[in-house]
DNA sequence: GTCTATATCAAGATAGAC
DNA sequence: GTCTATCTTGATATAGAC
């Protein structure tokens, strides 16, 4: 009875430590992928450095490398959480939908994505991959927290557009595809970063103009 | 008079020969070019290596280095040369519209424009650089070769942009800056090259496509 | 003027002390 | 578990022979 008594304490201690253990671990992670989302938004992957990573995160790039294994699972975890922000705002806009019963029109859910895309992207919060055939494409394609976030909220975003498509608010004669991928071009568009640069406007200003861009066109209407 | 006669001979021999040197430099200069512009559009900057281009273009490295004083500068001359082949494609288009008197739109004009730009990046003819913050951007905006292209490029689409808005053509309500910036960056448009990885689509879609979402956007008109 | 061979350096990754 | 010091590699750039 004693023992068991004395194991279960011990267990609890030991359990209460790890869980302890964890919780720092986790915070120093956060710090690091933080600091990660950062640079990538700022210098893209090829000029960060693990060094660069290793300092803002405050700490040694060898203690960092007990963490995350490589260059690549950094930028790989940086993405995974910007996907789980866009899909915790995704989500956001569903519910305020639900509670407005119907109200709420397919587009505009649409342009609120956009919109909180490229604000992101004004803060620096929003991390830019080169697009294609980097080693880096490969590693994050394999990479499966990426890619069901990716497909999660690829099949979401899909539903509005199907619905605005059938409803005649977005063109029919584009294949849904190019509607997507144009969502996901403008989140990193670098016309937002330009006009930002030139110092004349105001971050709504550039918002509201870039968005028009998007969804009205360059045309006159 | 003999000696006169002989020194313009050996003037004129060596003129000849200097002459056909710089040919075949100038030669192996486009070579080289050519070869970094399509390491550009395929790979990019930073993945692009010198071995590369020299490869490609057939040379050992250290001849290259003959020509090219560093890899910024095989950048900068791929720039230059891209900067040139928009500037003769918008002068032919110039050229057409002053026999047609007068019966063509600048707002025509400026999506011929981006349709040929987007061709270039469907042939894998467009270099795309890293957007911003780059140690290239620095050394490109010192390269007065590229900033005059740059500069009369963008003065000559500017002088259409203006044309359609003040037709009404093109949205009166959007700045001209973004209006010229969206077009560069649509040049580059990641969104072509997903939809051409696809491999679903025909090049011709593809870029009515792509246009049509640039100039009428993706809401229905 | 072209090439082979090498210098140089930056950056990703790791060993080993504490 | 964290850090200092080091290893290793790949890529830019150059020296020197021919």
């Amino acid at each position: 009875m004693g023992i068991a008594f004395d194991l279960k304490r011990l267990q609890w201690r030991m359990t209460a430590r790890a869980s302890i253990r964890q919780q720092l671990q986790r915070v120093r992670e956060e710090a690091i992928v933080v600091a990660v989302n950062r640079l990538l938004a700022t210098k893209g992957y090829d000029a960060m450095t693990v060094d660069e990573v290793a300092a803002e995160a405050g700490m040694a790039k060898a203690s960092l490398y007990k963490l995350f294994t490589s260059k690549e699972e950094l930028a790989g975890a940086a993405m995974v959480a910007v996907l789980d922000r866009a899909l915790a705002f995704v989500d956001g806009l569903r519910e305020q939908a639900a509670r407005a019963e119907g109200k709420v029109d397919a587009l505009d859910q649409l342009k609120a994505v956009a919109r909180w895309a490229m604000q992101s992207q004004l803060e620096g919060d929003m991390p830019s991959l080169p697009a294609q055939n980097s080693s880096l494409s490969a590693s994050l394609q394999a990479n499966d927290d990426y890619m069901d976030r990716l497909i999660a909220l690829s099949n979401k975003l899909g539903t509005w557009i199907a619905d605005a498509q059938a409803r005649g608010k977005l063109n029919p004669a584009l294949p849904a595809e190019l509607l997507l991928y144009t969502l996901f071009a403008r989140a990193c568009d670098p016309v937002v970063g330009m006009l930002k640069a030139s110092g004349q406007y105001t971050h709504g200003q550039i918002l509201d103009w870039v968005n028009s861009a998007t969804f009205d066109g360059l045309s006159a209407r």
